[in-house]
DNA sequence: AGATTATGTCAGTACTATTGACGTAATTTC
DNA sequence: GAAATTACGTCAATAGTACTGACATAATCT
């Protein structure tokens, strides 16, 4: 059943199929604004982590801060993002979304969430079993082992690290 | 529980997590060979439908004739991938593997599919439900509707649609 | 005071992708 | 059989996203 010498090639090209699409929806609105894939991804984790530093941010994404530079510095110059002084350690930005950020970030979402929850009705329909959380569960376990503390923040989870001041 | 103004973040956030640590294995194994994503992509395509036409390419990755020449001329030249001439229609130019290309193939589908099993038992442990079924169901549910007849190529399924001579 | 840290910026480069235009050979249509 | 269409290849120009390396500034730590 579609397994070649022991290797999954169905999976594997599902998933490139299904994170094809689900980064399609998004980036149609983006290209309105003359925006790309990177700064959704910026403007996502500002929105969800309101606060977060570049070196967080840097951190999240695994990208260079060269190559976040000039994303952020559009963001910030169409007034999406905003960067306060941080209060504890002043060379800090932290960084906010305003509510035209929020408000593209929900924007941008919203066909994605719909994605998701259509996909999990046609695949789960009636075993009214864990439902999502089963596939929550897989695509977590999909993420390497060292980044999975990234993926735990805003849900009640919290998973052993010591998360100090939130 | 972390569905905020009703969208699902949190699911949003790990399939972009998943699909990012998802291509870094082969990515890591394609630098050796001076190869991108996009190398990766025509070859296991090439790969696994073996003598699909250039057109048909096309059409599955959506991407343009420029953008897949330079690549296929690479995977061409480096003794990858073979063009013979179609046998019904001379034009055209049916893709297949050479030995070299299903190796290298192989050697990058195969931390994927490592990881893909791993992820399916962490997730899905105990309850031997319907297993990878389930989350196959749902990423090809997430697949745009009119493209996915291009997700059934190998598999036992052949949904519907006249598919004519194969 | 000196080292380190957080951030910003500049220069140069690479990969992947785009659109548009043009050429060639083969097939289909009238 | 001539004309239109199709499949493919290629050239030129451009864009978005990423990279490495280097350097500057301000703030904090030792």
């Amino acid at each position: 059943m579609s397994v070649e010498d022991g290797i999954d090639f169905a999976l594997i090209e599902l998933l490139f199929f299904a994170y094809r699409d689900f980064t399609s929806d998004p980036d149609q609105i983006l290209a309105d604004y003359g925006f790309g894939r990177a700064h959704h991804r910026v403007l996502h984790f500002v929105n969800r982590r309101p606060g977060l530093t570049v070196a967080e941010l840097l951190d999240v994404l695994k990208i260079t801060k060269q190559s976040l530079a000039r994303v952020l510095k559009q963001l910030i110059d169409t007034d999406h993002v905003v960067q306060l002084q941080g209060p504890r350690d002043r060379r800090q930005r932290e960084l906010y979304p305003t509510a035209k950020g929020r408000a593209l970030a929900l924007a941008l979402a919203r066909p994605q969430s719909r994605r998701i929850h259509a996909a999990l009705h046609a695949a789960l329909g009636d075993s009214g079993i864990t439902e999502r959380t089963l596939v929550e569960r897989f695509l977590e376990a999909m993420v390497n082992p060292e980044l999975r503390a990234q993926i735990d923040v805003g849900s009640a989870k919290m998973s052993g690290k010591s998360h100090g001041e939130h």
